[in-house]
DNA sequence: GCCGTTTTCGGCCCGACTGTTTTCAGTCG
């Protein structure tokens, strides 16, 4: 059983403790293990017989480890079993609809015998929950409207698309008279890979408290809003039209940097941060940082005061999961995490030799003018013959343009020649050694064979690392290639092998999808693995990619250090594996 | 159910918004 598969069977758990009515706190504890479980790096299954590891997690005590060894042996645990035959298991997808609570939940079912979405929808328009308490009408549209809402479009939105959003509300309500800044907050700034939602806080002379309710009303009035949801003194809530649900706050300068802490989350680390406060004899809200005895403030205006008056160093957006980070700022040791202006370099670029849309001159200009110090150019190989894929004597003379070009940009950025090599259903490589031996960089990227069994499909990538010409293995998940589930192997081992070997880990940012989590690449930093991060350029403008994946890496605690792509061009040569 | 610089019991984060119960419970982040 995967770690997620634990986490979320006792998110579930929570969930159904929480309409059975349990102790607030027993709930708190299984959703902080749930999360803890989700953290880890290595596979709790291959712990069960070594509880004290189990019992090393924070927030995983006696109770919840017996819990997590019953899980992994059976499936299941008694208590979520006893629940599951009080209660039904639809009744959590009841929980993800708006305004649909435990209580609600308990509620229909006791009244009702309501269990699932389906019959919700019905007892709503046969008008059924207007008879209980703390229903009117208002309640039960919104109940209708989240149905519809839910069955339309469930899920999570990309950072990149999240990013573009934000940006766009962002201009238009800077439009207004008196805003000074509109910062996203939440997990968009936290650089997660997927947002649920978007926060943005608001600040300027316009939000002092005599001014707010005219930005609120011109925000409420925005355009592009499907559908409001709440509007309040300092805060408008809405959906977009792609169902994506924004939270704009409206905050005075004073206490922007208590709203841009409290509001980033995430609410574990917030959770932690607040406990921190009282024993110093404070209390932390959105508005200050103050004294418990008599309210005066502390800190509030940025997030540095807050963080260095509760003893800690400031920490970074992305490492705020209480997974750690403030028992290091605590001591003094959080990581100094890479940054964009680190990169001098990308080294997985197409050109119109194969699927690139443009030139290698064209490509190195770009890669120049984002600031880069080198470049590859890595085009696909033969086997891939719907992307034109280059044979041994095209490779040749690929080669040889690539430091043609070289030649001709005199040293204001190197060009690297290379290929993205194709991974065969046996891990040999398409491309003969004599070309691969003649190649500063070679990726080897497995593009076909996805229904291999698990097995197979390790061994196919462990034989293609030991091939001495790989230098690189290129987005390793597998999870670039378009509407196709990620490969299913045994990452750990491949890790394991590329850091033996020296062979460098790709952390592929070109989307629809980021390729390795910050989970997996926190783990191939632990298993001693170099990485790289590129953007898989088929166009001069996707290098604009870069920052997505890099929020990644920061949230995986990596430094300059660990990543090649920041090293000068020589390190960087010197970085690869040898060449036999 | 977890946890310990007020330790093995008694605590456990904070506030806004909504709808409807004329005083607040439930939901949400």
């Amino acid at each position: 059983m995967e770690n997620v598969t634990i986490a979320r069977l006792l998110d579930e758990t929570a969930d159904l403790l929480e309409i059975d009515a349990a102790d607030p706190f027993r709930i708190r504890s299984y959703r902080r293990a749930a999360e803890a479980v989700e953290q880890q790096t290595t596979q709790l299954a291959t712990l069960v017989d070594e509880p004290k590891q189990l019992l090393a997690i924070a927030g995983i005590g006696k109770g919840m480890a017996a819990n997590i060894v019953e899980l992994v042996k059976t499936g299941s645990m008694p208590m979520r079993e006893e629940l599951l035959l009080k209660y039904k298991p639809t009744m959590l997808d009841l929980l993800k609809l708006p305004s649909m609570g435990p209580k609600t939940v308990a509620l229909i079912w006791s009244a009702l015998g309501v269990a699932d979405i389906d019959s919700l929808e019905t007892a709503a328009k046969e008008g059924k929950l207007n008879d209980l308490p703390r229903f009117g009408q208002k309640q039960v549209d919104k109940i209708l409207k989240g149905i519809e809402d839910f069955r339309k479009n469930s899920g999570r939105y990309r950072i990149d698309d999240a990013t573009a959003t934000a940006e766009r509300i962002s201009a238009l309500i800077r439009e207004f008279p008196g805003i000074e800044s509109v910062t996203p907050a939440g997990s968009l700034r936290r650089g997660k890979e997927t947002v649920g939602d978007l926060d943005l806080l608001v600040t300027g002379p316009a939000c002092e408290t005599d001014r707010v309710a005219e930005v609120v009303e011109h925000v409420a009035s925005l355009p592009l809003i499907a559908n409001l949801i709440a509007k309040g003194q300092n805060k408008v809530s809405f959906n977009l039209r792609n169902g994506l649900q924004v939270d704009v706050r409206m905050l005075p300068r004073a206490s922007y940097g208590a709203a841009l802490q409290y509001f980033t989350g995430s609410k574990m680390h917030n959770v932690a941060l607040r406990q921190r406060a009282i024993k110093m004899g404070y209390t932390l809200s959105e508005y200050a940082l103050a004294r418990m005895d008599d309210n005066s403030v502390v800190a509030a205006a940025s997030e540095a005061e807050i963080y260095n008056a509760l003893g800690l160093d400031y920490i970074a957006p992305e490492l705020r999961e209480n997974n750690g980070e403030i028992e290091a700022a605590q001591n003094h040791t959080l990581p100094g995490l890479i940054d964009l202006r680190d990169i001098r370099g990308d080294v997985h670029a197409h050109t119109t030799a194969s699927d690139g849309k443009a030139t290698i001159r064209e490509m190195a200009e770009a890669a120049l003018a984002k600031g880069y110090s080198f470049l590859a150019i890595t085009d696909h190989t033969k086997n891939l013959a719907m992307t034109n894929g280059l044979d041994d004597a095209r490779a040749i003379e690929h080669i040889a343009a690539i430091r043609e070009v070289d030649r001709a940009m005199e040293g204001r950025i190197r060009v690297f020649a290379g290929m993205e090599v194709d991974i065969l259903g046996d891990g040999t490589l398409d491309l003969e050694d004599s070309t691969l031996a003649q190649m500063d960089v070679v990726i080897g990227s497995v593009h076909t064979l996805f229904n291999q069994p698990y097995e197979e499909m390790t061994d196919r990538i462990l034989r293609a690392v030991e091939n001495p010409y790989l230098r690189i293995l290129g987005h390793p998940t597998g999870r670039l290639l378009l509407a196709r589930e990620p490969f299913n192997f045994d990452l750990e081992r491949v890790l394991r092998r590329c850091a033996e070997l020296g062979v460098v880990v790709e952390h592929n940012t070109g989307m629809p999808r980021l390729d390795l989590s910050d989970r997996n690449l926190r783990l191939a930093k632990e298993l001693g693995c170099r990485i790289s991060i590129n953007t898989d350029a088929h166009s001069i403008t996707d290098f604009d990619q870069m920052p997505f994946g890099i929020a990644q890496l920061r949230r995986a605690w990596l430094t300059p250090l660990d990543v090649i792509n920041t090293y000068t061009p020589e390190e960087f040569l010197r970085a690869l594996r040898p060449r036999p």
